[in-house]
DNA sequence: CTCCTTTGCTCATACGTATGAGCAACTCAG
DNA sequence: CTGAGTTGCTCATACGTATGAGCAAAGGAG
């Protein structure tokens, strides 16, 4: 009882010899061109009845070869995608890829190349050849992307956009970047119109793009706004020092902008050693995700993954009509949390 | 600053054109063929110096349409991906597809296709098309699988596995399955070892495949070892009956095989209500995967996940060169996992 | 100086799709 | 009943790579 099976799939050739026209007919009939050609509604639908009966399906790699568009977004990791998904760092921005490529119709293709080494680390040019050239462009992300490929990429003039910043010299390399500088400006502005005038600034030790747009945000709004800024840490030592603390603690800085949650809650057990309180003497800001705790929830603001993820396909969907965009980045607004750690100035 | 930037990659014609050689002595060099051709160091120099210059990188559009394969998995679920991968159900196949895929060299479609409704429930089939045809092969996975849709896509010769059981009529659908029935007579055939005789079955009240495989190895085990069955549940009602359990209690039967954690853990507190303990006066074993919980470990399989997603690879990949394999399917062993609801008697 | 073998390539073609050019048949105005 | 325009297609070709077939030149045997 086994039944006759195709080995090979079918090509426009085939449909065209089931519905007795040309090849090109068929071409023309399936990519819509028909309304221009002058196909008319029975020969279509002759068309249409043959393609259902072989379950015909473009190919991509001739279509990729002739036309410049195969409704595929690559997604490019540098690292593996599973095994992190589960920690929050993959899994919503592919959420939100995963969406909005849905919405516009476009296939997902996941790029699974590896470099030689099986340490997981993934490379996009493997012996020479690109295999990201499959799919109309790509979406990459990763915390250790390789900057040379980066590079190179963008030389041969590949659609491609970054997720997270990331620069590198003689390329402009299109990102999707959470607006971290309007979010610390916002945040200082609250903060000001709550009426505090004197403000701190607690650092992270390493040293990485994102945190560049925090300080400058902070900076620029502390300025316009006429505030004074009394942190050695902002331009000096990174973190927490004692002496500085001694000063808030009397009252000589009355809120504080912190850049991790880690620093965050240092920083409340340093207040809580010279017995003051957050937020009824000092209140406290968190420039990254901070999900809520015991103590209650920081004021604080959102990375939007599923809403970059959504961007990034729009953006490189934009990019495959318009050349001039591949030089392009894009600001996503992070909107701020209400949280319990930020009051009026008594 | 900006670079000059090509907007067309350079092809093997450009190099032959730098080389002084044709096109197709660069495609030999190249493709490693020069050996077989004989082409002589001197001249693969020279060409790999025009590569070098001119940056060349293989087109993989041509490359794959020449050699008739894409080296790419496709991988249909029947629901969205994203949203599930959290809970287990998805998370752990794609984890061992990823994995295996990337070891061989090939990367993964995602088919993001949806059906009409945005009720988030996916066809392979939209108006009529195919969209798996995209990539050589596909596994395709989910509980809500459309078994029309199975039987249509086997009939149409495409290359897929389907991860789970799924039986069609009138199709011989390639699947991946662990193996719960050889996994059922190992725990009849442990429990035989330590000295029980008379056993007890305890089933679910849903009909799928899977249990028939449970059943069916439960059954055989008793057989072949010459135990005795005394469940009522076993061939009649399902659930647990009171006065089996009545019985169960006076020592009528020693050892329980149920199907779940939730009917063990039914089992245990009827048995509690009835003065016995587990495993002191009933030994119990659960036929799918139950995790530790306060009062120990389940004497109970494993649902060998990643090793499933990696075989399903390699099955496929198997299938794409030998389409005799196409209606083969495959079975993968369930690790025992020993906990401490199973003793020997006293 | 023949004839044969080996070397070092080139030629031609196929893969499946998209598209500009063009051709035959028909319609309709004059 | 002629000429122009429209309709409904087909033809031919290009895209970049891989590969079987084949050809010219060089080298060697006799």
């Amino acid at each position: 009882m086994t039944v006759p099976r195709r080995t090979k799939a079918p090509s426009q050739a085939d449909v065209a010899r089931l519905a007795g026209v040309s090849q090109s007919a068929v071409s023309r009939v399936i990519s819509g061109d028909a309304a221009t050609a002058r196909i008319p509604e029975e020969t279509r639908r002759r068309v249409f009845e043959a393609v259902r009966e072989l379950g015909y399906v473009a190919n991509p790699a001739a279509r990729a070869m002739r036309k410049q568009r195969n409704n595929l977004v690559g997604v490019h990791t540098f690292e593996r995608v599973f095994p992190h998904a589960r920690e929050d760092f993959y899994f919503e921005f592919l959420l939100g890829i995963e969406e909005r490529a849905e919405e516009i119709g476009f296939d997902l293709v996941l790029f699974t190349s590896t470099g030689a080494g099986g340490d997981g680390e993934r490379k996009i040019y493997r012996n020479g050849t690109n295999r990201l050239n499959l799919a109309d462009g790509s979406i990459l992300l990763g915390v250790s992307t390789d900057r040379g490929e980066l590079a190179r990429l963008w030389y041969e003039g590949y659609p491609f956009v970054h997720i997270g910043r990331r620069e590198v010299p003689g390329a402009e390399i299109p990102q999707i970047i959470p607006d971290y500088r309007a979010a610390s400006g916002q945040i200082v502005e609250r903060l000001a119109e709550l009426g505090h005038r004197r403000l701190g600034y607690v650092r992270e030790g390493i040293e990485m793009e994102p945190y560049d747009d925090r300080r400058t945000g902070y900076a620029e709004a502390v300025e316009r706004l006429g505030l004074t800024d009394t942190s050695p840490g902002f331009r000096g030592t990174p973190n927490l020092d004692p002496k500085w603390l001694d000063e808030v603690a009397r009252g000589g800085v009355t809120a504080v902008v912190v850049e991790s949650v880690r620093l965050a809650q240092e920083l409340r057990a340093g207040l809580a050693a010279r017995d003051r309180k957050v937020p009824e003497d000092v209140s406290v800001a968190v420039l990254e995700g901070a999900p809520a705790d015991l103590d209650g929830q920081w004021d604080s603001l959102v990375i939007p993954r599923i809403e970059i993820g959504r961007t990034a396909v729009d953006w490189l969907h934009a990019m495959l009509d318009d050349p001039k965009k591949r030089t392009e980045s894009l600001l996503v607004p992070c909107p701020l949390i209400r949280g319990t750690t930020i009051t009026a100035l008594r």
